[in-house]
DNA sequence: GTCTATATAGCGATAGAC
DNA sequence: GTCTATCGCTATATAGAC
């Protein structure tokens, strides 16, 4: 449950007398991270309790003490999972290019990465996970919170300071309206793909609709040239 | 997996000839609001798989083959409890009272009540359920969306539009606009108390975040006086 | 119609052979 | 280090007594 459950209980203190390179254990590691890859798969689309040991094991093409030699249970699995999950998801520099471009393109270009990175099928099935009733009361919904959503807001927020600092935004708070542009972009098309409701917009309701986020953010806090 | 799932399997086709009046079964009413009303509570609490037929039978004060009688099975019983939530649930008239305060009062008024409707600890438990993986295939998150949120937003789609109508609002997309105006309400608040972290806002923060949702929606959308 | 007791099955986790 | 076979437990659903 702690940091690293993947440690192994007692390594037998070989002082590396008998072998003489690598003796610990040097052949997991494709099983591993298949193994991982599979829970991946199956933990975002089926949820926790949907899963067994027994179909993590099948899909990975191991057995499955195997799966309980590598991770020590199935909790501590599924925190990997999630972890690695989480790990390979966060925008690069996405946001110093849309520092750089012209406001109107720049907010654009966020509300676009945002909600591909918010909608694709692996996000869906980590928010639903998350929503799950037995991780309530758990840590692991605030570290996901803090490594993914906070992170970005984050970074926006830096952002709309830059333009605010310019002068092209009349913004007090940037970080309510940083979250107030992401709450926008996700709008109730998230809503209705995490519940299952209403699949994916087509290209046109899709720009549309980013477009519309834009548009309503920059009439509620563009600088508006002064009146003549 | 139908409509009623209630219905009894095979009534014996009794000709009312050896009993005179209600033979059939005039007993069981307390216990079957007991027993939904025991799913329900468990259930938005515990989600699907997290609460056992014997649970329920305990809180509901009855024996677990009464609930087998009443209700076909587990899934037929979990229908009946979600839906009797839903029907019990949207709000009466506080869109006709926000129709004939202010303009400012009234979006005040909506978003309060709308935050308080999706904040309780019921809603949050049945916001959970949808979004548990078994049920994204199911009509089920169709049937709550249209019964819920599509409703909510529709009548604010309607209060706006009088506003619009009136020469308050400068709105070119009511419903988008409506959309607009839910979402911030929510806000990344009720996000985080979907997933558990992050507990309730104080009256502060809640006054704050409803204020300024308010306020940029009306810096979007109002129109606004003339220059001189 | 309702309850106590039980059948059946699936899951997580483990023991022992290679 | 990996696999096959198995234990222990829990949950759904049912059979028989009152």
């Amino acid at each position: 449950m702690s940091q690293a459950p993947s440690r192994r209980p007692a390594t037998p203190a070989r002082p590396a007398t008998s072998k003489p390179a690598g003796p610990g254990r040097p052949k997991d590691l494709g099983k591993r991270a298949a193994i991982l890859d599979a829970a991946k798969r199956l933990f975002s689309t089926q949820g926790y309790d949907g899963v067994s040991m027994d179909q993590i094991a099948a899909e990975a093409g191991v057995s499955k003490l195997t799966v309980y030699s590598h991770f020590g249970d199935k909790e501590a699995l599924f925190v990997e999972a999630v972890k690695a999950h989480c790990e390979a998801r966060l925008p690069p520099e996405m946001f110093e290019a849309a520092d750089a471009a012209p406001l109107r393109e720049g907010l654009l270009q966020i509300v676009r990465a945002f909600y591909a990175m918010i909608t694709g099928p692996e996000a869906l099935g980590v928010h639903r996970l998350m929503c799950s009733p037995q991780l309530a009361e758990s840590p692991m919904p605030r570290l996901f919170w803090d490594a993914g959503p906070r992170r970005v807001q984050e970074a926006v927020a830096t952002m709309l300071q830059h333009h605010v600092d310019s002068g092209e935004l009349d913004i007090d708070d940037v970080q309510r309206a940083a979250s107030q542009l992401l709450c926008l972009a996700k709008g109730e098309a998230h809503a209705q793909q995490v519940f299952g409701c209403g699949g994916e917009l087509d290209a046109d309701a899709l720009d549309s609709h980013l477009r519309g986020t834009v548009d309503m953010f920059l009439r509620a806090y563009a600088v508006r040239s002064k009146a003549p």
